[in-house]
DNA sequence: CTACAAGTTCAAGTGAACTTGAGGTCAAGC
DNA sequence: GCTTGACCTCAAGTTCACTTGAACTTGTAG
């Protein structure tokens, strides 16, 4: 095992201490204990923020984070919300691959409006769909 | 044309009218006058949220939304700058990819500990590396 | 004409995700 | 043994994207 200080954390990571102080009260990361005030980290923490990181890029919060690896460390949620995440996930992809597609496409089009394009209208119907269903979870959700 | 009250508006998109009123003040959108002291809007409104509704999910802030369509009303930014959007979108729907197949991963594999395998150590090492750059850019950007 | 639902403004509040600042502690180097 | 600097805690501050509340106006129905 290799031992290493907040500061080594935030050099290997790119995560800066602050964050790293952050999501250990969040109960995002643990060290494994202190060496006088100073927390001791394992190199586990640096998957486990890399995983965080992941999470994040994918639209989850911290908290829908937390509770994919509970407190016993590994991935916890079960096999059903799992693959309902990587669904959702999926959507958002192709939503994101239509928007990679409109930009490239707004780039290229030397039409005066980029409404006119069957492309680009298929695009926007595809992100606001996606948008209500996200607005009704979100609000059903806390309920 | 078709004139639209904020009502309606917020029904057809599925966006509240507080919303509505809070991106008109930022600029992102634009009523076409008032009746009496209400807004009045057109359809294009609902493409234009549309287009918003795709940037925020795309991880864009609506500031930089706001930049991407001037206030003239279309797409704005130079070739360019679409062209560097579109290549960060790249980047982020590959590591959507590797997260959602990371998930599935997670789903399926019985190991007991998902950091052992190669496909997900991968999926992490992508993941970092996108935050570091993410990091990098908005330390950078506003200075 | 009155009531009222649906609109309006403007200021303040909210929640998420951090960051910053003040003041304190401790191991190491001079 | 004292200074230094990296670390600590805890509270408060910041930014973003909205939401909420209070007080006000207006078009329409009775």
């Amino acid at each position: 095992m290799k031992w290493m200080d907040i500061a080594e954390v935030a050099r290997r990571s790119g995560v800066p201490a602050s964050t790293l102080r952050f999501y250990e009260e969040k109960g995002l990361i643990g060290s494994v204990g202190r060496r006088g005030l100073r927390r001791v980290f394992v190199s586990g923490v640096l998957e486990r923020l890399s995983l965080i990181a992941l999470g994040r890029a994918a639209g989850f919060s911290l908290d829908e984070i937390g509770a994919m690896f509970a407190p016993d460390g590994r991935p916890q949620v079960d096999r059903v919300q799992l693959l309902a995440k990587a669904d959702e996930l999926d959507r958002s992809i192709h939503q994101l691959a239509a928007l990679r597609d409109g930009l490239r496409h707004a780039a290229a089009c030397p039409a005066p409006s980029h409404m006119e394009c069957p492309t680009f209208q298929r695009m926007l119907h595809v992100a606001s769909a996606d948008q209500a269903r996200r607005r009704a979870k979100s609000r059903s959700k806390p309920g």
